[in-house]
DNA sequence: TGTTTATTTGCAATATATTGCAAATATTAT
DNA sequence: ATAATATTTGCAATATATTGCAAATAAACA
């Protein structure tokens, strides 16, 4: 066990449990807590994590670096990608924010259909390489080294000139009452302007994000046309999205 | 086994296990570790992995498919590399387009360096992945798969909200009649933008680009600041272009 | 073909980095 | 304030990198 994959895989457990352990990695990866903290301060070093007593929490705003996040949730993504299929249709201009599962799903898109595909994000532009017949239209700003994304001012203003028949909106938390929020303050930014001039809403989310929310406000629940999520709708109690004229798939 | 045949599976290995290690691919090919080192050494210069103490993980989550033409010449880029050093100071703002010099040339900055790039190219965003007091502004436009960068109304129109320190014009056909002229229309348009809302211009060129010509034009010769070249200033008949006014290195 | 030249490879000596431990210090909670 | 727990620091053992050099191999040339 290397010193990079160790750092790797503390920064994978920081995304799935929230927070991370001395004591807890240093049992899992069989290396001393001294090992650990040395790891943590130098990721903390990096800005990839913030090193707290004990352990290491999220640096709030800043998304965790994008090779340790496409990694996790495979399963759960491959689903929601198949699902967000039946939406896309050919010569579509479909907007697509940063995120590993809108990834997921540009990546599942079949090679040889035709769309025009307007996005922030590196890692979707770069996956559509052989995908000859969509043209990628890429929308500048102040690149973020951690998501590969852009954002800022002129991200904005690109997306404003904008009008797109679909928007894949990234993994979001939804609420009925408090609507659709981010974590991150730029990110959230983003999406709201990608809802306010596109024409039908995408929403990817895990089960779990339902009901609940975060600091930064960027849709109202109703304003959605879909909600997909990994689970069964047939398993999950949709009655209130319903009513509220929210497909679930 | 030859070099290039490794070096070839230590990139599959690569892909497939998310790191390689010196032990493990010294065990399976059957070479020293210094020889697996070298060979990582090698792939690292060329952006293609990270070397890491006992072996080498990934680089970016972005694919470079620019690796067939980063191959070529990539002696005579590193030389054209190391004198650009020499003209880029802490804090400028420095505009850097496609093409494999220039990426060279990014590859090789300090690591701790404060600049502001701004670009229209993938692999060029992506090398600076590591340098974190360089802040990158991406540049949107329609995406060129086969160079990886941006082109179009978009492009140009970023460019000329830009007034760069330094320009680094990627490799180019220079005749002192004919001026700079470039292969390539859309790349030859954003290049001439480039030129003139640039304060001072470093054209990258090989020696033997001196004196030819290509399709399209791009600026006049006694635009360019600097020539830099792979070649030896010293044995190259040079009055010409110093006569008007270019510094060559 | 045979000879020369350059490149590649492995080895050994030396330098540097990583890791775990333990003592000293700082922080938190009661 | 006191005890419990976490962090910092220095140190030694071990692992890995770097360098120069010589042997092996490949490439260039007459």
């Amino acid at each position: 066990m290397i010193k990079a994959e160790r750092q790797n895989l503390i920064l994978e457990y920081l995304t799935k449990d929230k927070k991370v352990l001395l004591d807890q990695i240093s049992k899992i990866l069989k290396v001393s807590e001294d090992t650990v903290r040395r790891d943590i301060k130098e990721l903390s070093d990096k800005g990839l994590l913030r090193a707290v007593r004990g352990g290491a929490v999220h640096r709030s705003p800043i998304p965790l670096h994008f090779k340790e996040r496409q990694y996790i949730d495979v399963e759960h993504k491959q689903i929601i990608a198949g699902k967000v299929l039946d939406y896309i249709k050919p010569d579509m201009v479909v907007l697509i924010d940063s995120g590993t599962s809108a990834l997921a799903a540009v990546a599942n898109l079949p090679k040889d259909i035709a769309l025009t595909v307007v996005t922030n994000s590196f890692p979707v532009a770069s996956v559509l390489e052989d995908h000859p017949k969509i043209e990628v239209l890429f929308m500048g700003g102040r690149l973020n080294k951690t998501a590969f994304s852009t954002s800022g001012f002129e991200t904005i203003e690109a997306i404003r000139n904008i009008r797109a028949d679909i928007c894949l909106l990234g993994i979001c938390s939804i609420d009925l009452n408090w609507g659709v929020t981010g974590a991150d303050y730029e990110d959230s930014l983003i999406k709201k302007v990608m809802v306010e001039t596109s024409k039908y809403i995408i929403a990817l989310s895990t089960s779990d994000k339902l009901g609940t929310s975060e600091s930064f406000y960027i849709c109202a629940a109703n304003r959605l046309d879909v909600i997909i999520t990994e689970a069964d709708p047939a398993e999950v109690d949709l009655t209130a999205y319903s009513q509220a004229g929210i497909e679930i798939r």
